[in-house]
DNA sequence: GAGGCCGTGTCTAATATTGAACAGCTTCGA
DNA sequence: TCGAAGCTGTTCAATATTAGACACGGCCTC
């Protein structure tokens, strides 16, 4: 059998296969999973739903880090020896979250191969887009990585339809994604409306032609 | 025994245990190690040394994405599927770096237990360093920025002396650390300096008191 | 149907930041 | 020893961005 680091994987597979310490929880929209300076105590995976983290600052504004989706580890910062979480993780919609203990994490990750390779997986991937938000906010505009954030919501390059809904987002919350304020979101809005690259009337729709504001030079 | 996912980790352990193809490979002061847009073939290790990896933009701007030690690993991008470098390594001193085959490496990582947690470890403290980074920069004004990067340039919280020597590195290369000018640099350094925070006549020293300019607020 | 809450539209005066220029200094190699 | 290259000091006008304010409309609950 080949080794993978990626590829499909179900959570269940390796939690059913060792008689883990396990804890299932089920959160409704908008429900905190854990706060900033809660002890780190677990792991967290997502089985359903999604999930928001975020960061505040000392003067009390909030920073979205990442929006995260089924299949996807979050909280892994204890496995570092980090005491207390760094940020918060909100559920944006209804999601069913399960909890391995810290230490029963180590363990695992230490015996079970197809959970490391898993895990080795979601660090690379992870890793790999925060970099690419940094580098993001080294090069770009506030309106150019309004311009990605908003083509990435809509999924893009998963589908290959011209035009993509994107789930419900307050432009507040864009604000909190690309590291501006509001009037600036609401004013580059207006601009990707005006030149027909979105759409918001009645749900946000985001056009292919929005990629244009991303590479143009 | 336990098993750990931090603590110390021989690179030669590993490599010798296993009769692994490997390559060691000197490099000089600000020799490429390799360059964006390079196919992905290596993930590779600092023995000795440190390493510059950096991106540059459309539009020809260049952005400092990490400054590594011996110990870390880098280029593992290719492991989870990227088939061309997103970005260059440059050696910023003499280095001794060690390259092993992609292929070889995903084997490795799925049978040997020290090295997948050895690397589940590195994976974990870049994530977070990134993560901060990108924190850092959603909240902070340059000011801010220049004022950690400088700090954690100097080791900051490694020693406990006040006052501490960081290894050369010109303006121009903080400013593509923290994405801003060259010009704000040499603006807000001349103020730090004026106000006794770091000094560098003589090589460049950081004074504690530089922690100011970060908390403040 | 009266509030309250939430999100958007709009405006403005401060500030922060850029981009580009030019001069002086040091280092380094031929 | 000369010149080039690299780094710093300095300046400035043009832009980008912030931080607040206020109005408006929809939606929910009581």
């Amino acid at each position: 059998m080949k080794p993978k680091l990626n590829g499909t994987f179900n959570a269940q597979t390796f939690l059913d296969s060792s008689g883990i310490a396990r804890k299932i929880v089920e959160y409704r929209r908008s429900d905190v999973i854990f706060s900033q300076g809660d002890a780190c105590e677990h792991v967290l995976y997502i089985q359903k739903g999604a999930v928001k983290l975020s960061v505040l600052s000392k003067a009390g504004r909030e920073a979205v880090v990442a929006m995260l989706g089924p299949g996807e580890f979050f909280g892994e910062g204890c496995l570092a020896g980090q005491p207390f979480r760094m940020g918060s993780a909100t559920a944006t919609t209804d999601s069913t979250i399960l909890l391995v203990d810290k230490a029963q994490m180590v363990r695992l990750l230490h015996k079970q191969h197809a959970l490391s390779d898993r895990f080795i997986a979601h660090m690379l991937a992870r890793n790999i887009r925060i970099e690419e938000d940094l580098i993001d906010q080294l090069f770009n505009s506030s309106e150019k990585r309004l311009a990605r954030t908003l083509l990435l919501l809509a999924r893009y390059g998963k589908h290959d339809k011209p035009v993509r809904a994107v789930p419900p987002i307050s432009q507040e919350t864009l604000a909190e994604m690309i590291g501006t304020t509001r009037s600036r979101v609401n004013f580059f809005m207006k601009k990707f409306q005006r030149l027909g690259f979105i759409d918001y009337k009645n749900g946000l729709r985001v056009n292919n032609s929005l990629l244009t504001v991303v590479l143009h030079d």
